[in-house]
DNA sequence: TTTCGACCTCACGA
DNA sequence: ATCGTGAGGTCGA
């Protein structure tokens, strides 16, 4: 299939501001490709679009499909060249609106973060070292289906199995360099028969089931996308809708977010924490924060959960992580978490705090519950953190299959108890 | 309401 | 070398 021929493009922006090395590699999306020369690439929205950053500048380039040539009469030669230039130039190239959505850049990135940091020293301690990540408007739907792989999964297979899934399921958008690119598959296309037995023999184990049945529920029971497209928070559209109010923010989060978490929860395969993951990543509720084992980890390390009543990962500790987190950092506390959870990805290891020993005044905070109301108190500890370097080892970079030296951080803040 | 197993697969450590 | 474990959980009892 042949192509449309594009330029390079530049989209001003500073890494603190967009980091796509980091962003695209942080779990929330399954589908980017980084090659050797640090350019990534996905199909999506009807195009292949390649990404290099630098300091300066966001660097895009989007490969169309030829467009089926017309049964009208061919315009002379000089006419077509021209047409052509124009569609390449960006007539009808959405490109840099898309992106401009995609990576959700209007919001002032350093602003939140600077936000964030006030209301908490846990963020502002951590959150230094990965600046530039941005949650992404995802195309619902294929959220939906990454997160429902990600059950007892690794980023690194689930993005196979994304993969896999677009390979046998999705269109085909075009070739480059020889490989073919193909966008996410449609409900309908996962309903096809024997969907499941298919991607038991890909390696999708019992999730094939779940992709299976949640494709039926929403293409035949639901009524289509249309229906899940209807969750989408109205002030934070999906590309080309204008935004509309979408209403006060509670201690669960937004009525809208609330419903939407409930209808995704009758889906198959779906629980609390991957109907958290479509809430943020696909419809953009914000407010959403997903409490996965990693950030059960943290909340433990950090803010004080895993003691007496919440003693474990019930569903009244993961509403509760969720109010805290809401309490602490407000309309967008989902985006900070996914800061905090980044920065405990192996995968990121490298970039984890100092690991000789450092003395530094740390702050704490203290969770308490009162009644249905949780309490945040915060502290200043003094005490030195002690860091214990346990091991150094080689571990390949999922992308570069080259060797970085990953040293883990095996730190336990003595559990100081409040006199 | 909370608590268990079971569930596919794969890579890693003991 | 085999076995256990954990990886961004969910389901059913």
């Amino acid at each position: 299939m042949a192509l449309r021929a594009a330029e390079w493009c530049k989209l001003p922006t500073s890494l603190t501001e967009l980091c796509i090395n980091t962003t695209l590699r942080c779990g929330q999306s399954f589908r980017w490709r980084k090659s050797e020369d640090d350019t990534w690439t996905c199909a999506m929205h009807g195009r292949i679009l390649s990404l290099r950053q630098d300091a300066e500048a966001l660097h895009y380039r989007a490969l169309f499909p030829e467009k089926q040539k017309p049964a009208l009469p061919t315009p002379p030669p000089s006419t077509a060249a021209a047409a052509a230039a124009a569609a390449a130039a960006g007539d009808d190239d959405d490109t840099l609106a898309f992106l401009n959505h995609y990576f959700n850049l209007a919001p002032n990135l350093g602003q939140l973060y600077e936000q964030w940091a006030a209301s908490d020293a846990n963020f502002k301690r951590r959150a230094p070292k990965f600046t530039g990540i941005r949650i992404l408007r995802q195309d619902a739907w294929e959220a939906l289906i990454g997160f429902i792989c990600s059950s007892n999964n690794n980023i690194s297979r689930i993005s196979g199995m994304v993969h896999n899934l677009c390979l046998h399921y999705g269109p085909l958008i075009g070739h480059m360099d020889g490989t073919p690119y193909h966008d996410f598959p449609t409900p309908e296309a996962l309903c096809k028969p024997r969907v499941e037995e298919h991607l038991r023999e890909l390696g999708f184990g019992y999730r094939a089931k779940y992709i299976a049945k949640t494709a039926r529920i929403v293409a035949e029971e639901k009524g289509g996308l249309p229906w899940l497209h209807a969750l989408t928070n109205p002030e934070y559209p999906q590309f080309g809708v204008e935004p509309a109010p979408a209403g006060e923010l509670l201690q669960g989060g937004r009525e809208g977010y609330r419903r939407a978490h409930d209808e995704l929860l009758a889906l198959q395969g779906v629980g609390p924490k991957v109907a958290d993951c479509v809430c943020l990543f696909g419809l953009g509720w914000l407010e959403s924060v997903p409490v996965d084992t990693h950030v059960w980890q943290i909340a433990q390390r950090d803010y004080r959960f895993g003691k007496g009543k919440h003693s474990s990962l019930t569903a009244a500790t993961y509403v509760a992580i969720g109010n805290l987190f809401r309490k602490l950092w407000g309309k967008e506390a989902g985006w900070a978490h996914s800061v905090l959870f980044t920065a405990d990805l192996k995968a990121f290891a490298e970039r984890t705090v100092a690991k000789t020993e450092v003395k530094e005044e740390e702050e704490e905070v203290e969770i308490k519950t009162e009644g249905d109301d949780v309490v945040v108190e915060t502290f200043i500890k003094q005490e030195i953190t002690k860091r214990k370097r346990v091991k150094t080892e080689p571990e390949p970079d999922e992308n570069q299959h080259q060797l970085v030296q990953v040293s883990e951080r095996a730190t336990r803040r003595s559990k100081r108890q409040r006199a």
